[in-house]
DNA sequence: AGGCTTATTAACCAAATAGTTAACCACAAA
DNA sequence: TTTGTGGTTAACTATTTGGTTAATAAGCCT
C-alpha cells in the first residue's frame, strides 16, 4: 500500500468515527482533518468535499448490512443455519463497529439522496423469501407470511444495536452485549420451531 | 390562551418538525421561525437559544413515549391487557407523530447531555417486570427472564417506526402501515401463550 | 542533478448560521 | 390620552464552517 493510500485511509476512518458519531450535518470537516493528523485541504483533495466524502463512508458501511442480508439470502444456504449465522453477523457488526447500524438507519431515514441506489437495489430478499413461503406450504416453516417472519426477524436482530441504551435502562443493565450475545439461541427459539 | 401563549405554541410546533426530521444539528433556526411564520428572534425571546429550545421539544416528545411505558408499568392493569395497550400507544405514536421515535432513540444516542433526566428516571419498568417474574412463577406466562420478554416486546413494537423504510424495500410493500396494523395481534401470538 | 507530477500545507474567503440590538407596536392600566 | 410593559421586527454582528488558493514539499523518472 502506497504513502497515498495511507492518507486517503486516514482520512476514511477518521471520517468514519465522525460521521457514525454525529451525523451528516453533526459532522465538521476540521474534526475528520484533525482526527486525521492532516490538513483540512487534503480532503477536499482526495474526496472532492463533505457529501462525497460522506457517501465514501455510508457505502462502506452500507456493504456491512449488504454481507449480512446476503446471508439470508444466498441459495447454497438451508434455512435452518440462515438464521443464526445472519444474527452473528448482526451481533459482530453490532459489537465491532459500534454505531454502525444506527447511523444506516438514520441516513437511510434522513439522507436517503446519498444512497448509492435505491433502497429495494440495496437488500434485496427474494430468494429468502421464496425460500421461507416454500418452508411454510410443505410444513417445515411455521406460520403462513414470510414478511411477517422478516419482520420479526428483523426485529430481533436491529433492536439492541439501535435501543441499547433504552434496553440499558429499563432493565438495569449496564451495557447491552448480554442480549446480543444470547441473539442467535433468541431467534432460534422464536422463529425455527 | 393568549397571544404569548399561541405564539409559543406556532414556534414549539415548527422547532418540533424542524428538529423531528433534521436532528439538533440538521436543524435551522431561520427555518423555524420562517415554518412558525415568525421573525428569528422571537425564538430567543421566547425561549432563549437553539440549545432550549430543543430540549423543550425533546421534553414534550419523550412524554409521548413515557405515556406508552406507563401503561406496561401501570399498577391496576392486568398482564394481558398491557400488551396490546401498549403496542397500540405505540402504533398511535407512531402513525400520528411520524418521527418521533427515531428522534427519541437518536437524541438519546447523540444528545444525552440534553435529556431532562438520567434515561433510568424517565423510564422505569420496575412495577411491570415484578409482575412478569411474578406470573412466571406461577407459570401465567412462558419464559423465564423478564427482561428478556421486556426486549422483546419492545423489539416488535419499535422494530417498524425505527426501521420502516428498510421493511418497506424489503417486502416490497408501499409503506409500513400493514405491520403496524397487525402489531396487537402479532404481540400477543407472540409473548401471551 | 533536474524537471515533472503528486501530495500537503498555511492562509484565506465566502456563505451560512446562531445570536444580539435597538426601534417599533399593541394594548392595558392610570 | 398618556404611559409603561410585554411582544415583535428589521437590521446587524460574531462566529462557525465548508471550501479555495497559492506556495511548498516529496517522490519519481530520465
Amino acid at each position: 500500500m502506497d504513502k497515498t493510500q495511507k492518507t486517503q485511509q486516514k482520512i476514511l476512518r477518521a471520517a468514519r468515527t465522525e460521521f457514525l458519531d454525529q451525523g451528516f450535518s453533526g459532522a465538521r470537516t476540521q474534526a475528520i482533518a484533525d482526527r486525521a493528523g492532516v490538513n483540512k485541504a487534503l480532503l477536499h483533495y482526495h474526496f472532492g468535499n463533505k457529501e462525497q466524502l460522506f457517501r465514501k463512508v455510508l457505502e462502506r458501511e452500507l456493504i456491512r448490512l449488504q454481507d449480512a442480508f446476503a446471508i439470508l439470502n444466498s441459495e447454497g444456504l438451508p434455512y435452518p443455519k440462515k438464521l443464526p449465522q445472519f444474527s452473528s453477523a448482526i451481533r459482530r457488526i453490532a459489537t465491532r463497529e459500534p454505531g454502525c447500524i444506527p447511523f444506516l438507519l438514520q441516513a437511510i431515514r434522513q439522507q436517503p439522496q446519498h444512497l448509492p441506489q435505491p433502497l429495494e437495489d440495496l437488500f434485496s430478499l427474494d430468494q429468502f423469501r421464496a425460500q421461507i413461503r416454500a418452508g411454510m406450504d410443505h410444513g417445515f416453516i411455521a406460520g403462513n407470511s414470510p414478511d411477517t417472519l422478516i419482520v420479526h426477524l428483523l426485529a430481533l436482530a436491529l433492536i439492541v444495536p439501535v435501543a441499547g441504551e433504552l434496553i440499558a435502562a429499563l432493565t438495569g443493565q449496564k451495557g447491552p452485549p448480554q442480549f446480543l450475545d444470547q441473539l442467535p439461541e433468541q431467534i432460534n427459539a422464536w422463529l425455527a420451531h
